[in-house]
DNA sequence: CGACAGGTTGACCGTTATCAAAGATCGTGG
DNA sequence: CCACGATCTTTGATAACGGTCAACCTGTCG
């Protein structure tokens, strides 16, 4: 199941790595190998950060293994999240025509295994590979979307449809009663909501004493009835 | 000053929409002329929409004259305000690789004069011109800071502190004691920062109140001092 | 088993939305 | 050029959503 074991040699760690990469799956084997070349594998623990606000700023990471948090962080320490990112996600690509430095933290959630580019070399890749553009370009669309998204929900929903929203999304095709799982804590489910632990915890009660969810284990939900989470979200 | 008028030819209107256009000003004449050519120019009255919300979804809207707001709906039929567009900006790229269909309406603000280019036609050009990606990806990146600055900012800020990092964004580099001029109604303000009216008119006299600013016009606002209002924004 | 992070629940209070009503400003047509 | 309506803005009073503080509970991991 585990494509990647600690003993095989960095060389093939990266280009596992490159090949997982969404935005270079159309490229050959040499050309990945190419690229796999100019990359560098790392491997953070838990708690441990890929970059901090105000560290300077250019490399573009993937994610070949593991989960990381990206948030900013306010005043009083809270923390918004902005996203989480999965085997094959990639974080640091504003730095490549923007910022010098980082204004977010990213953070590995779980011993996480990062092959990270210098911009000088993706540069180069993006002038001789121009179709990576367009698979960078999709992915932005994606992002930029989701963003978007959750700057209106921010303003214009109350913390209980936001939840709504988010389950909904979780729940995705599934059909009527099934089970699913929070890919993170409520700790952090709540920042990403952009509200509070407590203000989580109340909402999620709410919806089970309406019937509506059973809370099994501590990310784990069972949904009962969608059709009225489904309507609880909609505006 | 004006650099078109409405006698002028189609295509000569189109060629000047293509030009202004940040991404496309690494091209040749002759290489603009053959964008221009596929691409069509169309006026829009005040209040008018280039898509709503729902509709389908496959052209990339240039502004060339003129002002157009994008705005969420929620429920209650209150807008979030996502971002204003002025000449040279580019609308409705989400298409180009993802949703069929808008979520979100584009409503000229003032007589606009938009050209389009259909989504198949500006697959075959970026595909033709690789450097033109860039430029986009150039411009992706800076909206995609932008909106999860927003993001954090309407969920760690209160509006005052959004209210004054809004300035801040506005005085830019003036030094002390100068005029700005807001881009857009407070109405408007009020939806981009996630807020309302009425609590826009509040921290504003408040701010005014302190000293810190002086509202002349409905839109002006001259800033007295600089730091409270820095010192303010951040955090 | 103990410590610690995460989660729950309750009480309280502040920020901000909402409703209402009056005032200012803009654009249009007479 | 003025008058009108429409839209935007301001100000006040009120209510509530949700943040904060505090105490307690739960699960996890060394």
């Amino acid at each position: 199941m585990e494509c990647c074991h600690h003993f095989q040699n960095e060389g093939n760690v990266k280009k596992l790595c490159i090949s997982i990469v969404p935005i270079f799956n159309h490229l050959s084997q040499e050309e990945m190998v190419e690229i796999a070349n100019t990359s560098i594998s790392t491997k953070y623990q838990k708690g441990e950060f890929i970059f901090q606000a105000g560290e300077p700023y250019d490399h573009l990471y993937i994610v070949h293994k593991g989960r990381v948090k990206v948030y900013h962080l306010g005043d009083s320490g809270k923390e918004q999240l902005i996203r989480i990112l999965e085997p094959g996600d990639f974080l640091g690509e504003l730095s490549l025509f923007s910022k010098q430095e980082s204004d977010s933290f990213a953070e590995a959630m779980v011993e996480t295994e990062i092959c990270s580019i210098h911009r000088r070399d993706l540069q180069k890749i993006l002038i001789k590979f121009p179709s990576i553009s367009l698979k960078i370009l999709e992915q932005f669309t994606h992002r930029l979307e989701q963003t978007e998204k959750l700057v209106s929900q921010l303003s214009l929903q109350d913390v209980e449809k936001r939840t709504a929203s988010y389950l909904v999304e979780l729940m995705d095709g599934k059909g009527e009663e099934h089970e699913i799982i929070l890919p993170m804590s409520k700790k952090d489910l709540a920042s990403y909501l952009g509200t509070t632990r407590e203000t989580i915890s109340r909402r999620l009660s709410s919806f089970q004493d309406k019937g509506w969810i059973e809370q099994t284990g501590q990310r784990n939900i069972r949904i009962l009835n969608v059709k009225a989470i489904k309507k609880m979200a909609e505006q």
